[in-house]
DNA sequence: TTCATGGTTCGATCATGGCCGAACCATTTG
DNA sequence: CAAATGGTTCGGCCATGATCGAACCATGAA
């Protein structure tokens, strides 16, 4: 009886259809304008900006103002998982769903959730580490083992700076659309930022899609895929 | 820009205070009665029922009548997992938080989340687990090892019956005090209930409290806790 | 059968809150 | 400086939906 009204405030605030539209806008990590925002919630600049304020004063989002723009993004990935969760929630239930979109396929095979990979792509991210020994449990936690700090070295990902952080180097983020686990934490984050710099994939310019370009299909299955621990190839 | 709206409908059903009140009431995985979630809620038994349909029409909850009484319960220990994740985030951006309350303290220390245990003994009952090699990664899913169902049968549960079923028989859900993950699926289920046999603990009459006996905080830490593997005898 | 109880439906009331146009503020650019 | 652009505030309109009393239905008990 008392923790029901605390979690109803937090609830309405994504109970609304505008700023439901805002924050799965911003499920991608980007940080946008209000504009931008007002235009994917389709609202007007007014309305947009009164939603802003109470998702802000709510703490689901977090501003920054430079020059004359004022930039919103999620406050924090547990955001994104709540609203990962919801979808789940929305999709087993079968609520609405108008019409499955040409882009649901590509969203369930790759997408951002917050700053990291989720959809199938992401959970066979997170299994391939695993079955690669890159990554055990350790006292209940995810946590990368001595062998699967030397792997992340070679795959181009500085552990230094990640560790002595706040955020947690490894979490398991649930997946909506496949119900199993994906990786999130920073980790997860800079895995992300490698494959995009070696041009693995390219997040879409809109939309939380994430699009894989030939080599990056192949250099992934070669890296993560595959089940045997690999030294030199791994395909097929 | 489809999406949005999809979540908002199962958030906006959340977003109500009386519907949040009578879905955190059920979160201990009890069916309750109309009249009961009225009386949990604050609120009159028309106004009740009308929550209780739309609840029931957005598949949050499932209802099962029996003779003049219905009965309702959640639809599934996912929606327990989005609403431990709302608390999660109402804890973080200390929404309203109007008093901590007396109750507060005993819920972090283990509570039932649906129908199995949450918070400290939660996840300190999924760490022993796993410290002790009963559960394991596999193929990216937690399952019990082959030791393990040695371990488990000692213990007194049978796995047989739980195999089969459509749900899961091991996943983790993120525990929202802790932070960190305790054992859901039929397997945590099943040990719940193992350990109210014991007499371990006992599941509080009203809220989802759950309190340890003398002889159950012996037996937990003896079979559990710790971090030695525990020569040959396991409970009982 | 009649009565009592759990629950739903109906109708009316009322408050909340989303929405936009217009005016206003702030920052950058010319 | 003035003009332009991004954003907020204000006022009023309007729709949604939460709420309850009263009447109604269904089941079980007397």
């Amino acid at each position: 009886m008392k923790d029901g009204p605390v979690i109803a405030a937090v609830a309405a605030l994504l109970g609304d259809p505008a700023r439901a539209n805002m924050l799965t806008a911003l499920m991608d990590g980007r940080a946008l304008t209000a504009s931008e925002l007002a235009g994917e919630a389709g609202v007007g600049l007014p309305t947009a900006s009164g939603h802003l304020s109470k998702l802000e004063a709510g703490g689901l989002v977090s501003v920054e103002k430079q020059g004359r723009h004022r930039y919103f993004r999620l406050s924090g990935s547990d955001v994104a998982a709540v609203l990962e969760g919801l979808m789940g929630l929305a999709d087993r239930t079968g609520a609405v769903r108008t019409r499955p979109g040409p882009k649901e396929p590509a969203l369930r095979a790759a997408r951002l959730c917050y700053d990291h990979l989720a959809g199938e792509r992401g959970v066979a991210l997170l299994d391939g580490l695993r079955r690669r020994g890159v990554l055990a449990e350790r006292d209940g936690d995810l946590a990368p083992t001595a062998a699967g700090r030397a792997f992340l070295c070679d795959f181009g990902i500085d552990l230094g700076p990640l560790a002595g952080k706040r955020r947690p180097l490894c979490r398991a983020c649930l997946d909506w659309s496949e119900r199993r686990h994906h990786l999130a934490g920073s980790l997860g984050a800079a895995l992300l930022t490698r494959m995009a710099e070696l041009s693995w994939l390219k997040v879409g310019e809109t939309g939380r899609v994430v699009a894989f370009t030939p080599s990056g299909e192949h250099g992934f299955a070669e890296v993560f895929g595959g089940d045997a621990p690999a030294h030199g190839r791994a395909g097929r």
